[in-house]
DNA sequence: TTATTGCATATTGTTAACAATTTATTATTG
DNA sequence: CAATAATAAATTGTTAACAATATGCAATAA
């Protein structure tokens, strides 16, 4: 989900695990996160502690008040979530675009996250299928625009995976990522928008 | 510019005067930021300054390099720079859609901004420019859709002020706004859409 | 009984010292 | 002289203690 080079510093690897913990509804919207107890869960001090927080509250999943913590945020607002649905597409549509246009070759990378996610999916574990259904997505995104359009992308993709339980079956989230990057490995650019399309929602 | 209890904590007030200086072009593209330097110019502690850089690291202003420290971002790279401005088009058009729909008065906050952006522009301050005119636009998106919406423009907004040079003279840029506030004063959505197209460039 | 005031507790904000890592300099060797 | 290795300086990462602020509870008065 990240870059190759695995993690140095502690605050990224507590943030990805308090991010997962966030994304798959383990910790519950409103949950009171405290310095203090994540200190000792994680055997660090409050330091790094503040930066992950700061860190996930700019990703949108907690939300700040000064001097009183943070906590878990609630879902995305009813009166903006179509905009959001409509401008992830077009960002993905677009990456696509540029995927196309300069010849870039991420289908290995997409086949990779396919399996992950098939797998997360068979054991039902949600942290998981968040973490790698971003992961694929991730990768046409940073692939066609890198870490600038990742910037972009990730505040809305986040908040629009902010408690994920879009599907009855979660292997049909599954088939719908074999779509998009089989459509890619086909060359069919407008097959790999329809299809993203519809995973998008 | 920000919430109307003035800040409480020093690394908000610290992020924004950082802010000014990336964003008015003071401090150009790639100037190392040195956490003790920063810390003795602000008297306060190295604390503070490292949330602040984590914030404007996350902003998209400043870029971080584990160990070594961080340097003011280069301008938006030109591979997805139309997507950007398309971007944020659809987001404050969705924006004053919003505010019609539901009949938020802004008008007096955008006059506000609008004296203040003139204010700026008459005395050359590219760093209170910067600051008016992305204050002036937040107020549509803030009124329309609230910090959720802000959170998703703001990346976006960000990125494209990083080295405000666009006009030749900043009076053309105090005009484009009036023209937006008095659109929306006359209640002619239509209008108001096309002056921030005509803004948003 | 209900609301309010004051106090005790808990939590975040800030600071300064220490540890780990990186960068720059100098010495050494082919 | 050029390239490399060892060393010194500077910088970031982390920790723990202290200060400021907010929360919760009990005592008091209306």
């Amino acid at each position: 989900m990240e870059s190759p080079a695995l993690y140095r510093t502690i605050r990224h690897q507590i943030a990805d695990k308090l991010r997962a913990d966030v994304l798959s509804g383990h910790l519950p919207a409103g949950t009171q996160l405290r310095e203090k107890a994540l200190a000792d869960r994680f055997s660090v001090s409050r330091g790094p502690i503040r930066d992950s927080l700061l860190q996930l509250t700019h990703e949108g999943l907690l939300v700040s008040k000064p001097n009183c913590g943070v906590m878990v945020g609630r879902t995305l607002c009813e009166r903006i979530q179509p905009m959001v649905v409509q401008l992830r597409r077009q960002i993905e549509a677009h990456a696509v675009e540029l995927l196309f246009q300069d010849k870039i070759d991420i289908v290995p990378a997409l086949d990779e996250a396919c399996d992950q996610l098939r797998i997360a999916c068979e054991a039902n574990d949600m942290s998981s299928v968040v973490q790698y259904d971003m992961a694929f997505h991730r990768c046409i995104v940073e692939g066609s625009g890198g870490e600038e359009m990742v910037a972009i992308w990730l505040p809305i993709v986040t908040r629009m995976m902010l408690h994920y339980t879009r599907h009855k079956e979660l292997i049909e989230s599954y088939g719908e990522h074999v779509a998009i990057v089989e459509a890619i490995r086909k060359g069919n650019k407008k097959q790999a928008k329809r299809a993203l399309e519809r995973n998008i929602q």
